[in-house]
DNA sequence: AGACAAGCCTGTACGC
DNA sequence: TGCGTACAGGCTTGTC
């Protein structure tokens, strides 16, 4: 219990902090050590991708970090479980480099951009292979990201009706909404007062509508918060701080602990396959 | 010491 | 038969 991952709200933050802090910086050197950072083209190419040039915007989608470059290509990274991007000062390299740093990209104001990921599932690539939505037509499988493409309840009922299957595994298959994973999940469902394992097609109109609020009001306030960062420390921003949002959580991690709302023992179980936390009392 | 947690992919099994 | 869903395994390692 209490494995913190970077998800919607988490990727959200080291995109404002990427987008505050490179955006029209040159990389001026990269290097990938990581043996399996870098897996969908040669790490020799992606370095070669990088090298010379400037980064533009700096865009998201689902749990998916998308730099823009000055030529038009794209560095994508996902920090899958373990991964993190640490930008590192010029002047504050003194003390070496953290374990598990696989790739390293030096700015033009002599700053660092590090890639560290213990578990080594996080990756790079680079790509000029872009949709007409600016996003990579190799992530054209991901569905809608609530923050940035909206989510009202028509489109949300449609999904839910094309699936058949527990909203919690709906909520964690990013093909139909992108950017949730396992303590959103659980945190949307209770504050749409459903039970992770209940069936999507199950849904009335009135749920659809909380669900959604949910899913933005939820995301949004994580975000606000900049993020999770539980008692594992797995995510840190892009300057090494935590997120506050492990505070405001109702139920992840809380099983055997009163619902915030009703005092009701918060329940521990398994849905989909995944450690799940609800109230059975105020989520139906 | 070993089970477990995580995201995502792949392969296979199963039900309608 | 085919499609979609379910489930298990793989990848990894710090934590309990």
């Amino acid at each position: 219990m209490c494995h913190a991952v970077p998800e919607l709200p988490e990727v959200e933050t080291v995109r404002g902090d990427l987008e505050a802090r490179v955006v029209g910086r040159c990389v001026v050197r990269a290097s990938v050590t990581g043996a399996r950072t870098v897996r969908r083209q040669r790490p020799t190419e992606l370095c070669a991708a990088l090298e010379g040039r400037a980064f533009s915007a700096i865009r998201r989608k689902g749990k998916y970090l998308l730099a823009g470059l000055d030529d038009g290509a794209v560095l994508v990274v996902h920090l899958r479980m373990s991964g993190q991007l640490r930008l590192v000062p010029a002047g504050e390299h003194a003390g070496g480099t953290a374990p598990h740093t696989h790739a390293v990209l030096g700015l033009d104001d002599a700053s660092e951009l590090r890639f560290v990921d213990p578990r080594t599932f996080g990756e790079l690539f680079v790509t000029s292979e872009i949709g007409p939505d600016g996003v990579p037509t190799a992530l054209s499988g991901l569905g809608v990201d609530p923050i940035t493409d909206g989510l009202d309840a028509a489109r949300l009922a449609t999904l839910l009706r094309s699936r058949h299957t527990a909203l919690k595994a709906f909520l964690l298959d990013q093909r139909g909404v992108a950017g949730i994973g396992n303590i959103y999940a659980d945190e949307i469902c209770f504050a749409a007062r459903l039970r992770p394992d209940r069936r999507t097609e199950s849904l009335r109109p009135d749920e659809v509508s909380r669900l959604r609020d949910a899913v933005l009001d939820v995301l949004a306030a994580a975000v606000a918060h900049r993020g999770s960062t539980l008692r594992d420390e797995r995510y840190r921003d892009l300057g090494g701080a935590r997120g506050s949002y492990q505070d405001h959580h109702a139920v992840y991690g809380r099983a055997g602990e009163p619902c915030l709302r009703c005092a009701t023992v918060v329940v521990g179980s398994r849905v989909a396959g995944r450690s799940a936390h609800f109230c059975p009392s105020c989520q139906s």
